[in-house]
DNA sequence: GTCTATAGATTGATAGAC
DNA sequence: GTCTATCAATCTATAGAC
C-alpha cells in the first residue's frame, strides 16, 4: 500500500469513528470520543479533517470500498445469480450477533441522517444504492428483473425489517427464522 | 377532561417534544429546541420534568395512550380479525408522507436508543410490544397463530422494512407497492 | 407555578509554538 | 505533522426571587 505516515493517523481516525459511529450513533459520537479511542491529539484531527461532517464523508466512503469489494468478492466466487442471492442474505446471519446488538449500520446511519441532515444522508444513501443495484444486476442475470429496480428494494427492504427488528428484541433466533424464510422465497424465483 | 392549570403547559411540553423526537431525533433535539417550540419559560421545564430522560419516558407514555387508542377503535369498529389487520397496513398507507419524510417514529426511536440507551430503550420497545400483541391476537383469532408471535413478529419486520425504506428513498411508489403485496399476503392467510 | 440568571460541563473548532 | 492551550457556543441542569 502507498500510504505516507499522515495516512495511518488519518486511517485510525476513520476507522475509530466508523465503529463509534455505529455503537453510539452519528450525533452521539464527540470529537473526545474519537480521539480518545483512536489515541491521537486533540486538536491534530483537523489535520486530517476540517469538520465533524467530514469525518463522516471519510467512513462513509470507506465503508463503500468494503462492501463493493465484497461484492465483487461474490461475484467472481460465485457464478450463479442465485447463488449470490443467497450469499446476501447468508451476510445478514453471519452478522447476527452485531446486528442484534447494534442494528444494521447503513440502515440506521440513513435513518439517523434522514430526519435532518439532507446532505449527509444524500451521501450514505450510496451505500443502499450499491447493495440496490447489485442485486438488480442479479435479478436481471436470473429473468426475473421485470421490475426494473423494484424487486431489488424489496429484498433490501426485508433484510432491513429483519435487522430492525433484531435489534430492538436482541433476538436472534427471530432473525434466522426470518432470513431462512427470504433465503427459501430467493430459490423458488 | 380533569386537568389543572400546570397540565397544560406540561402536555404542550410533551406534544412539541414528541414532535422534534420524531422530526430531529431524541439526541439531536436540546431543551432549546423545546421551549422554543412549547413557548414555556427555559428553567420552568425542571418544574414538569426531572431531566430529558424524563421528557423522553412522557413522550412514550403518549404515544402508548394513542396507539392504544386506535388499536381499541379497530376492534370496535371491526369484527373480522383480517379486517383488523388490513387496517393495520392502511394505517402505514395513510402515513406514506410522514413515514417517507422522518420514517417510523417507533422505530427510528428505538433504533437511536438501542444503540446506548438500553434503560430507556427498554422503555421505547413497549411500542412495538403493543401492536406485536395486538397482531399476535388477531392472527390467533384467525386460526394461523401455530407460530405463536412469530408471524406478528414477521408482520411487524415487514412494516419497518417498508418505512425504512420509503425513508432512505423518500419514495412514497415504493411504500404503496410494498404495502399491496403485504395486503394480499395477509388476505390469502 | 413562572420567571431571571447562571452554574458547570462539554461541544465543535482554532491559533500558533515546536 | 504533532502538540498545548483555549476559544466561543451550546449543552443539561439548578438556585432562588417573585
Amino acid at each position: 500500500m502507498l500510504q505516507a505516515k499522515g495516512e495511518k493517523t488519518r486511517n485510525e481516525i476513520i476507522e475509530c469513528a466508523k465503529d463509534l459511529f455505529y455503537h453510539k450513533g452519528f450525533e452521539a459520537t464527540s470529537f473526545s470520543d474519537i480521539v480518545d479511542a483512536a489515541g491521537v491529539n486533540r486538536g491534530n484531527i483537523y489535520h486530517h479533517f476540517k469538520s465533524k461532517d467530514d469525518i463522516l464523508r471519510a467512513v462513509i466512503e470507506q465503508r463503500l470500498q468494503e462492501f463493493a469489494a465484497l461484492l465483487a468478492s461474490w461475484e467472481s466466487q460465485l457464478a450463479d445469480p442465485r447463488a449470490r442471492l443467497i450469499a446476501f442474505v447468508h451476510m445478514v446471519v453471519a452478522r447476527q450477533d452485531e446486528l442484534a446488538r447494534y442494528g444494521c449500520p447503513i440502515g440506521s446511519l440513513n435513518t439517523e441522517l434522514g430526519k435532518d441532515r439532507p446532505v449527509l444522508q444524500h451521501e450514505a444513501r450510496k451505500l443502499f444504492d450499491l447493495f440496490r443495484d447489485w442485486l438488480a444486476q442479479q435479478l436481471a442475470l436470473l429473468g426475473v428483473a421485470e421490475a426494473g429496480q423494484a424487486m431489488a428494494m424489496h429484498v433490501l427492504g426485508r433484510a432491513q425489517g429483519i435487522a430492525l427488528m433484531a435489534h430492538v428484541y436482541n433476538d436472534s433466533a427471530y432473525l434466522l427464522r426470518e432470513t431462512t424464510q427470504l433465503e427459501d422465497w430467493l430459490k423458488q424465483l
